[in-house]
RNA sequence: CGGGGUGUGGCGCAGCUUGGUUAGCGCACCUGCUUUGGGAGCAGGGGGCCGCCGGUUCGAAUCCGGCCACCCCGACCA
């Protein structure tokens, strides 16, 4: 492939658009690729789309190698299936909805669960008939209450979503590892640095799911890692139990009267002023503290649950609500202090707490409050705290729970050092969905027995164009876009440095070989100064860059590595061979 | 949905406080001359419902009211 600068419908822009944030999004839109139409609508010009189009391909073959096979469905799709599934209803806001002339409710996919189900539910009705995958490329809307970043966040996107069928949990798991190594194979391939961490909580555990992380500190997921290797979803990261301590010599439990003190802060000021320790200060991480929230179950039962975390943490929203799904989690409101007399605002403590006490009250520990951990607490009664409180002694939670926030340098849980808290973008996720929609739809094979069964069903999603955003914010630099090679919108960038017409006639001529040669040629042969030639180049971000100039006398010509900087000179006469190698090889 | 901000030519911005010539600057674009290895210079030129609607006024980009759009932070989320 040739394209010219000087035909090429693209125009490059000197000053960043002033709505884009991020550097990498700035470049796709000063240089050309992108331009935006909308809220999180995004067009795609030539440059853009031609890496558009590389990114797909590699998806593609990667998922063609692995044995799936492509499918595509509408875009715009009717209200039914999704009324089956119950997804018309759950998906809210974010749903695109619409109607057609008649009234007929339709909507704008955000994923195609139902589809898929239901094309198979269609065909096939036998054991023998599965494994299967299948899998598409399909532009999908969602109405984001805040689009963001450019194509990270957009409210149309493209992805690769594939889905898996199999009879049993066996199938499903040989399918779910297939599909992992065919992601990693491609983001490989596509020259995105990567790390795969488990997505689902603690409690749910397993290799259910995991999402493909870039890390990059633009991202807007938060996940940590450890120096040997381990990596997780905030929500997944398991806190390693201390082992149980000896309590024989800890004091009995006593109560001190602390006026005035609901909060951690007023508790650790007053303990230091009035009941100082001998060793050191009273500090937060000396006192234990308990939230208070209200659950609300499926079937709509609400029941009151204390967490007790180290008083140096907050809890994580997200972490308990992770841990406690499918209920909800909601604030404890004064009406139901009202209900629960047992309870003093601000001066909780686990004494009244547990399943087993008179309250009833469910209690689940930080894992760090472990048996013979020693507490300043809640006494249970306004204006009074309980010293040495001691666990498994004074007190019995019902469990542990991982609901304290995560911090930097905390252990990792399998202790390859300490964790650090860094940002990615979700490339990728496998999920092992199981049989959610296809209980929901009917989707029922008959097994080798004769017997129905309901198949199991995996879901994989790649974000292409938010692949094509995240090359783009991981490669860029101070001089714009560096495309990994497999992606590029062209091998070779060649500038014609030049007017004399030896340096015109030699630069068409050279990329014209190089083009016979199978390489893809963009060539700036505007009348252009080569300042701004030079510049354009590095802004567009073709991986070789090839100056024809006037060093053209001496036979040699220029090259240029985008992304280290290198240069060189090579003869004019081996160009072509030289570039096929550096480019090919 | 809460908080903050911005809408002026294709892009980036000034002008608005204190209403008053023909709405201005840089980039980009067109013409001519010079220049040609790091975003050239000079001269000439084209392109604007100043987000929209209404109000105040002799007069509104500017003041007032309403609406809309977009961006950022948060909540939420492939």
């Amino acid at each position: 492939m040739l394209l010219r600068m000087s035909t090429l419908f693209v125009r490059t822009l000197r000053d960043d658009p002033a709505d884009a944030e991020l550097a990498g999004h700035k470049a796709l839109v000063r240089a050309g690729y992108i331009r935006r139409a909308g809220s999180g609508l995004y067009s795609w010009l030539p440059l853009g789309h031609l890496v558009y189009r590389n990114v797909e391909a590699i998806i593609r073959e990667e998922m063609d190698a692995m044995g799936a096979q492509q499918v595509h469905f509408p875009a715009l799709l009717p209200k039914g299936p999704y009324e089956a599934s119950g997804r018309w209803e759950e998906y809210g806001d974010t749903l695109f909805r619409l109607q057609d002339r008649r009234g007929e409710d339709h909507l704008l996919a955000p994923t195609h669960e139902e589809m898929f189900t239901l094309l198979v539910k269609d065909l096939y009705s036998s054991y023998k008939d599965l494994p299967l995958s299948i899998y598409q490329i399909q532009i999908k809307y969602r109405d984001e209450a805040r689009p963001r970043a450019g194509l990270l966040r957009a409210r149309e996107f493209a992805m690769k979503d594939s889905y898996s069928f199999d009879v049993d949990d066996a199938g499903l798991e040989a399918s779910y590892q297939r599909h992992r190594d065919a992601y990693i194979a491609t983001f490989q391939r596509l020259g995105l640095d990567f790390v795969i961490v488990s997505a689902m909580s603690g409690a749910m555990g397993g290799s259910g799911s995991e999402e493909f992380l870039c890390p990059t500190p633009s991202g807007e997921d938060t996940f940590v890692r450890s120096p040997g290797g381990y990596a997780a979803n905030v929500e997944a990261v398991r806190t390693p139990a201390p082992d149980p301590l000896p309590y024989d010599d800890v004091p009995a439990a006593h109560v001190e009267d602390t006026p005035g003190t609901p909060t951690i802060d007023t508790l650790v000021d007053f303990a230091n002023r009035q009941l100082p320790r001998d060793d050191r200060p009273w500090s937060a991480a000396d006192t234990l503290k308990n939230l208070i929230v209200m659950l609300v179950h499926p079937d709509g039962t609400r029941e009151p649950l204390v967490v007790g975390v180290p008083g140096d943490r907050d809890v994580d929203e997200k972490r308990l609500a992770a841990q406690v799904e499918p209920a909800r989690v909601e604030p404890f409101t004064d009406t139901d202090f009202d209900a629960y007399p047992v309870l003093a605002r601000g001066y909780v403590g686990p004494q009244v707490l547990g399943a087993d006490t008179d309250s009833g009250i469910r209690y689940l520990v930080d894992p760090r409050v472990a048996e013979g951990t020693r507490w300043v607490t809640g006494a249970n009664q306004p204006d009074k705290h309980v010293f040495d409180l001691v666990c498994g002694r004074d007190f019995q939670p019902d469990g542990t729970i991982e609901a304290a926030e995560v911090r930097d340098g905390d252990p990792a849980p399998d202790g390859s050092g300490p964790l650090e808290i860094a940002r990615g973008i979700e490339i990728g996720h496998i999920f092992q969905l199981g049989r959610k929609y296809a209980e929901a739809l009917g989707l029922k094979v008959l097994d080798e027995h004769g017997k129905l069964v309901t198949v199991t069903m995996g879901s994989y999603g790649i974000g292409v164009s938010r692949a094509v955003a995240a090359i783009a914010e991981t490669t860029v630099d101070e001089l714009g876009l560096s495309w990994p090679r497999h992606v590029a919108p062209a091998d070779v960038h060649l500038v014609v440095a030049g007017r004399d017409e030896s340096i015109v006639s030699a630069g068409d001529t050279l990329a014209a070989d190089l083009d016979r040669a199978g390489l893809s040629v963009l060539i700036d042969d505007r009348d252009e100064r080569p300042g701004v030639k030079f510049a354009d180049a590095e802004l567009l971000g073709m991986p070789t860059i090839v100056v024809v100039g006037k060093k053209l006398t001496d036979g040699v010509i220029e090259v240029r590595d985008r992304a280290s900087g290198d240069r060189d000179e090579i003869a004019y006469e081996a160009a072509v061979e030289e570039l096929v190698r550096r480019c090919r090889g």
